[in-house]
DNA sequence: CAATAAATGCACTTCCATTGCATCATATAA
DNA sequence: TTATATGATGCAATGGAAGTGCATTTATTG
C-alpha cells in the first residue's frame, strides 16, 4: 500500500485515494484497460476524473497510451526503468480479434525501420492483430 | 476516361459517375485521403455517399484504409497488383506531424515479426510518425 | 485558522463513424 | 417499351469516444 503512495509520489503525483486504487487495478491486470474499463469496475468514480487520471499518469511515466486500431485508446503501466519517450525503447502491441484483449509484448522491441531520404522518424506504433496464446488452443 | 470506367468494371463495381470522379481525385493525389478530403473537394455530393464509396472500393480491392494513428480514416489506391490482405505484402505509413499528411510507403515492407509462442498473427499495422521530405528542408 | 492550490464531479461539446429509410437511377426481364 | 428489381444516392438521425468549462470539494501550506 505504502509503497504505490510512495511510487506515485516519486514520480511527482500526488497519491489520492481513486489514484491509488487506479494504479493497483492496472497493476493487477496483465492486458492494457480502456477507460470504459476503469469506469466499470469503479462506478461510483465519475469518467472525467478517471480520465484525467489516466493523462496525469501518462504525464509523469506511469501509463503509456497504446493506440491499437480499435478507436479506443487503451492504456498499461510503464516498465520499472521504462523510458517511452526513447524510440528504442518501443515495444510493439498485440490486439487479439477473438477475446478484445490488448497486451504489451515488453521483451519484443520495435526494429528499426529504415525510411526514404529526408523522411524523419520521431515515433513508431506496431500493432500486431490475429489470435492471442489464450485464445488460439481451441 | 475509358479506362478507369473498365478498372471499376472488372473489380465488380458499378462505375457510377461519383465513383470515377473520386477515383480520379484519388489518384492525382500522392497521399492518402481522409473522408472529409473529399467532402471538400466535392461538395455538391452527399457525405454517406462518398462513406460508402470508399468501404465498396475498399471491399473490392481498390483502396486500403490506413489507420495512421490520428483517430482519421485515410485511404489510398491500392497499387497495381497488390494484395492488401496478404502480410507479405504489407507496407508501412508515414505521417508527417508538421503538414499533417499520411502517405503510403509502399517499398517499405513490413518486417517479419516475432510473436512468444502461440501468438499467431493476421495482419500487422505499423505507422512511423515524424516530418516527412517535403517538411524536413527548413 | 486563513489562503491557496489541486483534485473531483457534472454538464456539455465536438468530432467522426455509422445506419435507417426514402428516393432516384439503372439494368434486366417480360 | 414497359414493368420489375436491384443498386446508388441523399437526408436525417444515432452512437461512441475524446475532450473542455466551470463549480465544488479536498488537501496543502503559511
Ligand atoms: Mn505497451
Ligand atoms: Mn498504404
Ligand atoms: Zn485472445
Ligand atoms: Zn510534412
Amino acid at each position: 500500500m505504502k509503497e504505490i503512495e510512495m511510487f506515485l509520489e516519486n514520480k511527482k503525483v500526488r497519491p489520492t485515494a481513486m489514484r491509488i486504487l487506479i494504479y493497483k487495478y492496472m497493476a493487477e491486470k496483465e492486458i492494457a484497460v480502456a477507460l470504459t474499463d476503469i469506469e466499470n469496475a469503479f462506478t461510483k468514480a465519475d469518467r472525467t476524473t478517471l480520465y484525467r487520471t489516466l493523462k496525469t499518469f501518462e504525464e509523469n511515466g506511469i501509463v503509456h497510451q497504446i493506440d491499437d486500431g480499435t478507436g479506443i485508446s487503451k492504456y498499461a503501466l510503464c516498465e520499472k526503468g521504462c523510458n517511452c519517450e526513447i524510440e528504442q525503447d518501443l515495444h510493439l502491441h498485440f490486439h487479439c480479434s477473438n477475446c478484445n484483449e490488448t497486451v504489451c509484448l515488453t521483451e519484443h522491441k520495435i526494429p528499426h525501420i529504415n525510411l526514404p531520404e529526408g523522411y524523419l522518424a520521431a515515433d513508431v506504433n506496431l500493432v500486431v492483430k490475429g489470435i492471442c496464446e489464450k485464445c488460439g488452443g481451441q
